[in-house]
DNA sequence: CGAACAGTTCGCCGGGGACCGAAGCGTTGC
DNA sequence: GCAACGCTTCGGTCCCCGGCGAACTGTTCG
């Protein structure tokens, strides 16, 4: 027989207000601050931290850390559906399937999503691939943009020049993407190109997060530009 | 966004030792009586009553109260398939399935358990039909043995005529089955018929619990007494 | 009727855990 | 360098809830 403990240990993961609301708002699959789920669930910064932790522990979380942030995200596809089953029976049964299935989601953001500022996931790595095959970008040294990639930047994507001036920030930065496991583009350069693309509506955001899909006209761009093919 | 309280609700239902020590014991698919759970999970009757009431009132538990007994099984099949995918994340996940699929047990526990210390179930409620339509029970006016009944008690199942005297036990007595909401012979007739099937081999448990198999033989002996086919 | 038994109600106790704010630490950006 | 920021650690408070036993209700059985 399975061991009531760790069925009623696990159980508690889930049997508080605040944790639930931290689990149910991953559920969409995106990776969230440990401040943005404070202030979801509605609880001091310090409270979320313990949350967090246990959650992580155990196994229904991981999380990623990048500079000061925390990035934390559901285990794995098999959690969201978990929390999708336990979820479905508290609805007298309504709606079929509420918002994006998790895998749905998760895919999507896999594809593209921001990271902070810049492009991260499949669609952020694959064009930080295009940039260093073209020649805009050189990775054999740490990152560092090319003159061609400063010239592709301002002429062909109308960055103002000014807007890439060189600051604490550097210009061009590796980003290890968590779910690619490469490196993609981030950095100022990252920020503006994004900035860019969205601004263009290459890009739109997919609800309220950090997901993005491409549009067809920034495949079309994409493909011209970088002669960037099969994104999804 | 389904409400974090609900989820937490529901979560903190299994987030106690005793509870889901209640619930994984349920998992067999047998109906157990408070006092075997509250034994089993090694708390008090009044800790283990309070505990039901949670549980039955939370949807994961349905209760049958018969006498001064309360029956306690898990809701549906649902429950059972929710449970096994959380026990399922918990361990490694060595064994695929575990004893019986719930829905396996469940389906068996409906075709035949004993109730008390009667025959029930979809084999009870076969029975008790064939008795009837046999001529061998009046189900006109309540539950009465008929003359052919007791003869073929005695004579046919060999079950010994003292052993069926009048005593504040009715000889004969309905007893509504929960899973089939029909009615099956119970009384004293009733246990000595379970009693016969038992010894004589027609019928074995299924494990340590309620569950009974009809074996070749009673498929044989049920054939010749009392014309019953079907029983799967 | 009275004894045995299953279950419930009630009052009480003790511990775990959820929460906050203040202080501290490391990173980012000017 | 300093300020802003995200997060963590630490003490302290409060309350929920699981546990028990004793007394009570209702059923079974002789």
């Amino acid at each position: 027989m399975t061991d009531a403990s760790g069925l009623a240990g696990f159980a508690a993961l889930l049997a508080d207000r605040t944790r639930a609301a931290m689990c149910l708002a991953l559920l969409d699959g995106r990776a969230w601050t440990a401040g943005e789920l404070a202030a979801h669930a509605g609880v001091a910064r310090s409270t979320a931290t313990g949350h967090l932790d246990r959650l992580i522990g155990g196994g229904l979380l991981t999380e990623a850390r990048q500079g000061r942030h925390r990035y934390v995200r559901l285990a794995d596809p098999g959690v969201a559906a978990l929390l999708e089953d336990i979820t479905a029976r508290l609805e007298p049964g309504l709606p079929p399937a509420r918002g994006l299935r998790a895998a749905t989601a998760d895919a999507a953001l896999r594809r593209g999503r921001t990271c902070y500022d810049h492009l991260a996931g499949r669609l952020g790595v694959a064009v930080t691939d295009a940039l260093t095959s073209t020649g805009r970008l050189d990775q054999s040294s740490g990152f560092a943009l090319t003159d061609e990639g400063l010239t592709w930047l301002t002429d062909q994507l109308g960055v103002a020049p000014d807007q890439l001036r060189a600051s604490r920030r550097p210009l061009a930065r590796a980003c290890l993407d968590w779910t690619e496991r490469r490196p993609h583009l981030g950095g100022l350069a990252g920020a503006r190109m994004c900035e860019t693309f969205l601004t263009r509506k290459w890009l739109t955001r997919i609800g309220s997060g950090r997901a993005v899909r491409l549009t067809p006209a920034g495949r079309t761009a994409l493909h011209t530009l970088l002669n960037l093919t099969d994104l999804d």
